[in-house]
DNA sequence: CGGGACATGTAAGATGTTACATGATTGA
DNA sequence: TCAATCATGTAACATCTTACATGTCCCG
């Protein structure tokens, strides 16, 4: 199975939800706050250019055209689809939350449509798990190295290390919110609470 | 003045504090969690390189070459220092919050030893504003796009949107830290304060 | 004397950035 | 008609990844 960039898995998540044309890609991008990608021609035209080499995407059927010299629109194949949601599907490693974390919010931002809501409560799990395994070792670190930095390099690797954590706080409540849905403050829809959860 | 990539600044951040060879460096990115940069050769011998040819390191004199090859030890020459400077004291924009704020912290851990204490300060200053003045285009965005969100989806955004607050909180801590200073627990070394930081 | 850490590099390839090129459509 | 927006692309360049190449030193 190839590996994609990012961004490619970004473009694919979008064209899921329903075919778009670059410009409209570009424009998703530019006016998401999601995660940034670029904006740029350069970089989401040859984009799709390797989606389609690939055989991830396709030209849609052309609904109208009346703009520009040819709007193209596209559309994900089925093994596009596939591919899409092996990569939904995979859980969190270490490296993912060293690096990777916007890779992982994205993920976990499109896995609900893409394959489930059990299986974004299980990337939550993992996440979860990874932070918990990580953040002995920054704080092993920062015991150690403490002594030899300054305030404010002591203040950025604490930071980094709040953030681990309150991230890790984020992960439990969120699934606790996707594996025993319970009614919203919006009048008392479904106040029954059915067993087994996860 | 020449831009720098991130991995060039890192670079120089750490010949800053001492002479170190390009395996020390390497050895660093591998150990310090800081920000994780690659410790691949093929990234930082070619970054170490462009810095040379752009004239802001130059090897050390050779302290001793008894391994390797030849170690070759560098060091930063004074418009190093000085461009390192120049990109340490850049305020805080809206780009730099957006994708980078890994960058930002770089930035920040380095700023006490690098300038001032007081240009630390400055530094939160601005991030704090910067976040202050994103915040509301987010929740703007969170509170209209929601309706069509999963809510995985829904999860995800609330988790940037929590990201930046803790972060503007911790910014805030942070600058109070480093604007008053006040005697840790351990023992009363230098009980009196004297006036003027830096 | 063999394996692992030390040490520096190159080559091929993927990806992204910035800037430019091109042209249609729409509203003031 | 002029500018803005829509729309798609290419070219040059920089940077990073992965994999390989090469050789030394030290310890068991």
């Amino acid at each position: 199975m190839h590996t994609a960039s990012t961004l490619e898995l970004a473009l694919l998540s979008l064209l899921q939800q329903q075919p778009r044309s670059g410009y409209a890609l570009r424009r998703a991008f530019a006016t998401t706050p999601l995660t940034h990608f670029s904006d740029s021609p350069g970089a989401i035209y040859p984009a799709l250019q390797r989606l389609r080499r690939r055989g991830w995407i396709r030209l849609a059927p052309r609904i109208r055209q009346t703009n520009g010299r040819g709007k193209r629109t596209m559309a994900p194949t089925p093994r596009g689809i596939a591919a899409w949601r092996t990569w939904l599907r995979r859980p969190v490693e270490r490296p993912d939350i060293i690096g990777g974390m916007d890779e992982v919010m994205l993920r976990f931002a499109f896995l609900e449509e893409g394959v489930s809501r059990r299986a974004a409560a299980r990337l939550l799990v993992s996440l979860q798990k990874q932070i918990a395994a990580y953040l002995p070792t920054l704080e092993a670190y920062a015991a150690e190295a403490a002594a030899s930095m300054s305030l404010s390099g002591r203040l950025a690797l604490q930071s980094g290390i709040e953030g681990y954590r309150a991230r890790a706080r984020w992960a439990r409540r969120a699934e606790q919110r996707l594996t025993r849905p319970q009614q919203k403050a919006a009048g008392a829809k479904r106040a029954r609470r059915s067993g087994r959860t996860r």
